[in-house]
DNA sequence: CCCAGGTGGTTCAAATTCGAACCACGACTT
DNA sequence: AAGTCGTGGTTCGAATTTGAACCACCTGGG
């Protein structure tokens, strides 16, 4: 474990402020959609991508991009049917499945949220950069994205 | 409220990028200091802001960067003082404030932590960049986070 | 001095989150 | 066809988070 390695100011720097903008950000969203339409933003992502999909998706896909846990997923569909803007239906291929899909409740509702999301993401993320920072950034995020996929577990290697 | 605002293709996923990143880093940094210190990702920002500012600081100071409400922070500051890490005593200049402080046991946990912290938060976000891309990135996080700031609640200006 | 108004922190109930345990079913073996 | 293993989802309990209500104290004005 000999002299470990650390991080210049400017790199610790950057990691906090990565911090605080994720946090900010997330609460200011947050803030927008329960605002609007009552949602929170798992559930606004849940219609989000079930309307991307053309409107149905089986549970598994939804749990995609890891924005929650699966037993969370669970819950947030759970909430929605509540709500009456998602259901759920057996996957006819594949009797373990679950598929959830939107109702035309599910629809509008997510309709009315969109705009003000797409309004306030637009502000606070792309307004905010120069069209050139804003390539930067999003290269920047692809490179992370793909390379925090790559290794999913590091470990330690071997003993 | 005529033709709302839309996202393009490329500012949309840009944005799911950044909140994919963003949760994968957290749930990576989360594991990391749970494995080697016993700590969760906010206990242990508590940690750092103590040390940072010397050993001690006020509980006002230390919800600052927001990474989590007030409520929040007096229960991860109680579970740290449950487990040895710090200690409160209270302000003699301000009989309402309280100040919060890293213990031994508390400096010397944190020690142990964050050299794991360090590499991690080095191998997944700055050894992943070009040193180009991390300075672009660097420029964009405190662009982002002084507009952030700024503008605390925009709010529809006027009817 | 006493009161109104604001600030600093804690406490409370309710909602959400997570991982572990669990059940049901499909896929592959023999 | 029965047995085993892996996958898809849900459920459970424990920990955490949040905003609102609350108490104690400071500050400025009568």
């Amino acid at each position: 474990m000999a002299d470990p390695r650390w991080l210049t100011d400017r790199q610790l720097k950057t990691w906090q402020a990565f911090l605080a903008v994720s946090s900010q950000l997330n609460r200011r969203i947050e803030q927008q959609l329960r605002d609007d339409a009552g949602l929170s933003h798992p559930q606004y992502e849940v219609l989000a991508r079930l309307a991307a999909a053309g409107g149905a998706l089986r549970m598994t896909e939804l749990a995609g991009a890891a924005l929650t846990s699966k037993s969370g997923l669970s819950y947030q569909v759970g909430q929605l049917e509540k709500t009456g803007l998602v259901g759920r239906r057996s996957c006819t291929s594949d009797d373990r499945g679950v598929i959830a899909f939107l109702t035309e409740l599910g629809w509008s509702q997510l309709r009315e949220a969109a705009a003000g999301h797409a309004a306030l993401v637009g502000e606070l993320l792309i307004d905010a950069l120069t069209p050139e920072q804003f390539g930067a950034f999003s290269a920047v995020l692809d490179t992370l994205e793909s390379r925090l996929r790559g290794a999913e577990r590091p470990q330690r290697t071997a003993v």
